[in-house]
DNA sequence: GCCGACGCGTGCAGTGAATGCAAATTTACT
DNA sequence: AGTAAATTTGCATTCACTGCACGCGTCGGC
């Protein structure tokens, strides 16, 4: 059998109750406006068991985030050896923009009218961030003390947050040549600063 | 008489209690661990007044940043003709690294140690990035089409972010020489991403 | 100097998120 | 079945935060 026992398929299958329930009346009523016990009553669960499968509120809220960063640490580990980490986000922008739903739209909206959201949201970014840092410090061939890919990977994930909201101003249908014709600029833009910085700031030899 | 009636200095002090006393148990004990009715206690006030001079209790924390924005904020509108706005920035990095208290230091490890407060303080952070963004549009002479300022703002401040977190694991003492060899690849790095970067996107005839 | 208007501090009651604990229910294994 | 484990749940509690209303001092005009 390719499963596992009824338990993890209740357990799967709770989680993911919980979490479309939350998502729907986030983004039918807002988030301040949806309490966990409505969640927990659109769930068919407890408010005490929704803390058994998210730490929090807004860990429901960026559940697929998670998902998102496993699927680009994937792209970033397997690259071919002729693809650096820069091209290979810049190929996993455009392919994930593509699969962009109505309600992940609608999410988004709300996420970036909220102060605290954004900032929550920005946090989760912090995690790519450090994936990309890692791949860049691969290609550089960069020790600890290079402080560069650090560096091009934070400003990588500004400038993406910065064409977001961007974006969101633009009604939704985006091709891929339109999403590409965006993001090349800024893959430029980090590729030239990084050959400006100078080096690794110290070699001990 | 310098001053307005014995109304607003005693509003000003009482604000300054309650910054004092929050900032203080916050050094001491931590954060999570500091509730709003120490700080009152504290600072001889209710705890419901708290809310009259805060409007939360990341807020208290913060509470120094707004004048730094301030600060940051002049020296950008007041800077003379020849002066960048990227120069400009450089010049307050250093001036300000130079005005850390202890107290800052050990607040400023307690803001990295938790998730929460980092987003939140980058939250603030981008307050100063949109500053940038403006005066750097200035610099360019670039209209509302132009990413390149918001581009290069974000990437300042996601790069010097990555600074602080690097200088953080070094002992305090920064001489401004140590600040500005720290700082001025940075500035180098997003000058040349901004060359790169082609140009308006569109420039409507 | 007196008095009304206003602002400020405060207490109280209540909401919502989050946590610990222990009982109850369900699942797994023999 | 029958027991051991995990899962779900209710209950009590803490803490941040808000609305409301009352009291008290300050500020203005007279």
């Amino acid at each position: 059998m390719n499963e596992a026992g009824l338990r993890e398929r209740k357990k799967r299958q709770t989680r993911e109750a919980i979490a479309r329930a939350a998502l729907e009346l986030f983004a039918e009523r807002g988030y301040d406006e949806t309490t966990l016990a409505d969640i927990a009553a659109a769930a068919g669960v407890s408010t005490r068991t929704i803390f058994a499968y998210f730490p929090g509120k807004e860990d429901i809220l960026f559940c697929d985030f998670q998902a998102l960063r496993d699927t680009l640490a994937g792209a970033l580990s397997e690259r071919p050896a002729g693809k650096d980490a820069l091209g290979t986000l810049r190929d996993f922008i455009v392919s994930t923009a593509a699969a962009k739903t109505e309600l992940d739209s609608k999410l988004a909206r709300i996420v970036a009218s909220d102060e605290t959201l954004s900032s929550h949201k920005r946090a989760r970014l912090s995690q790519l961030q450090e994936l990309l840092a890692a791949a860049i410090a691969d290609d550089l061939g960069s020790g600890p003390d290079d402080l560069r890919p650090q560096v091009a990977a934070a400003s990588l994930a500004a400038a993406f947050e910065v064409l977001e909201r961007h974006d969101r101003a633009l009604p939704p249908p985006h091709t891929a040549e339109e999403v590409a014709a965006a993001v090349d600029p800024i893959i430029a833009f980090v590729h030239a600063g990084l050959q400006a910085l100078p080096a690794p700031p110290r070699r001990p030899a």
